[in-house]
DNA sequence: TTCCCCGCTGAATCTTTGA
DNA sequence: GTCAAAGATTCAGCGGGGA
């Protein structure tokens, strides 16, 4: 264990996970002393019923009871009381981060505001391999939301914007990331091989938080520690880390992972920036953006068949409906049909492919992109 | 103007642009009588005098957190109001949507919540132009955030899942959408060649809303109609609207607009639809026309199981007696089995999926309704 | 060794109807 | 109101095992 002195008087439990209660703990510790504080609290998820996918298998919920809350009121309380200790902690210019989905983040937010802290940005954790809605019943739910906030609104904040800047390919870091959920060999398994814990974060995710918005050496505290994700990332990018937490089963599985990080093991975090291929185009897109309008006829490239255009992006042929490729097919007789090619809409009285449209898109996404 | 008789006493102005304040207005409209809101409510414009009380009065401008907070005050009670008058207009089974950014949108989001509405989905719209970040002191401020929430939590609330389905090439859609903000011929100008309003949303975005959370015909109100992108985009897709806009040239803009606005040919907006949708099909009628006859064996998809059919439309297997789906369940050993895809039956040699005769059946009602 | 196929899983506010 | 039964519903990625 580390400590550091300031003003010659207190010390901090630098690199450790504390036990305990977060607002207590964090209130036992010096005023002033943190540079950064990431935190992610109880989601307050109000499940129901059991929920199975297609195949009949069911899905491992999120059910512990550090997640149940009796009411909104006692959510909104708890999320004041250790807001109230973090940003008692922070140095003056210091930040904080918060992860939430929608059943806490308003609420975060809403008290993040009122404690006076300003928000920054809030960040979109795009994931690009969420659960899907199995009951097809709501919007597949694929991101998480950050904020990011200074303690006031005077503070001078640290914001590495070259750094992120190289991380995103020389491009300007924008405020949604697209990156994947914790699984594989990242996700830590509990003596049973179950996962150890059930929101366990990604390292690049922390990656991204601490190299753009700590220097090395900063302290970072989280008062959620879980499996450590926090700071084990702190300690590969050489900051300290002051981490709580309550069940002692976390703990445990926090301290074997932390003592076997090496500082600077960058090639295991730098995986999300690879290159992807063209970036595919939803043909519902053309109608969203007014490129061609529902209502409108289609023709075959060989002009023997045509089908009508409907709002929802599926073509209406003799006797067949569905996607671009499928009344192709079908058209054809075909097993299968590139419905981008195989498609032309009159303009000016001459045909045009399709196609043409969503290298219209690309070329916008790819100027976009330099 | 178009008036809607409701229990032959109160009418709805369908399909016009009301001048006044939101709320005022609100409360003179019938309750329980609106399908869909959609708000894009102004995004108080943090601490610098900007913001305005209902009654128009200005709230001075202010820099420490006493005032902050009075300020955050203002903003909630404009914020409590208004969603208090939408709510009583909503059907019990209506939705709303609020738009907004981090300015904003927590306090919004909180704000439902404590009114009673249900989170279904919170949506980021992530720019795919957005205005980078000159400073470069943050991130890009790259997307904004929309809420979907019904009226309560047991509202049965309209989601055309395989619409959305369907514009997003066949894959489930996901709750970030990708966007390009309102530019070009699109964005609409003033007599003197400026921008007409600061924040017109693109139509893409309300043609995915309104696709995707509203049926032909249902009524859908904007109590911050702007240039009315909500209204031009319903009468596109054969919904009817009711705007409140309180800025008489917004209105002149919007009404103008408007005028000009075809619809959809009726065939362009049936969308795809769920089985779910689709008329209910008793196995029993399989039998009874003769498409399966009783002593016959149903074979499982998977080649594992077999079954013996009787003439009430009950199935007996190993040990187990019942309808197509209990058997199913009982023979793989799992909590529900959907019998119309799970058995297929010999004909010609081949194995036939017992859903293709339900087709054929739905296929003849379809046919008989026209 | 490589490749393919199959099984498993992830912060989830996840059904509808009729008796 | 309750309860039972019908029946609708999944995407990306990892890893293990077999060819």
């Amino acid at each position: 264990m580390t400590t550091k002195t300031k003003k010659g008087v207190e010390t901090l439990p630098l690199n450790t996970v504390l036990g305990g209660d977060c607002i207590e703990v964090m209130n036992g510790l010096p005023e002033g002393s943190v540079d950064l504080i990431f935190a992610d609290p109880p989601y307050n998820l109000q499940l129901r019923g059991d929920l199975h996918r297609p195949d009949n298998s069911q899905v491992d919920a999120v059910d512990d009871a550090w997640d149940q809350f009796a009411s909104f009121e006692v959510y909104d309380r708890f999320t004041r009381d250790w807001l109230k200790a973090a940003r008692r902690l922070l140095k003056p210019n210091g930040a904080i981060w918060v992860i939430g989905s929608y059943h806490n983040i308003f609420r975060v937010g809403a008290a993040l505001q009122d404690a006076g802290f300003w928000i920054l940005n809030d960040v979109v954790w795009r994931k690009s391999n969420p659960m899907p809605n199995f009951r097809g019943k709501r919007l597949t739910n694929a991101h998480e939301t950050l904020i990011w906030a200074s303690r006031d609104e005077a503070a001078k904040y640290t914001f590495n914007y070259e750094a992120l800047k190289s991380l995103n390919e020389g491009i300007q870091m924008r405020s949604d990331w697209v990156l994947p959920i914790c699984t594989g060999h990242e996700r830590l398994k509990d003596e049973h091989g179950d996962k150890a814990h059930p929101t366990q974060k990604p390292e690049s995710l922390l990656h991204r938080v601490l190299l753009g918005t700590t220097n090395p050496g900063d302290v970072v505290l989280d008062p959620f520690f879980g499996t450590g994700t926090t700071g084990a990332v702190a300690r590969m990018l050489g900051r300290e880390f002051i981490g709580i937490e309550r069940e002692a089963a976390y703990r445990k599985v926090a301290e074997k992972r932390l003592a076997s990080v090496r500082k600077y093991d960058r090639a295991a975090l730098e995986v999300s920036t690879s290159k992807r291929a063209e970036p595919r185009v939803p043909f519902g897109q053309l109608i969203e953006r007014g490129m061609l309008r529902p209502g409108e006829e289609l023709l075959s490239m060989n002009g023997r068949h045509k089908a009508k255009l409907r709002a929802d992006g599926t073509l209406v042929g003799d006797d067949v409906k569905g996607s671009i490729h499928q009344v192709g097919a079908a058209l054809e007789g075909a097993p299968s049909c590139n419905g981008w090619t195989y498609w032309c809409i009159k303009r000016d009285g001459k045909p045009v492919s399709i196609d043409v449209f969503r290298q219209q898109i690309r070329a916008e996404m790819a100027e976009r992109a330099n």
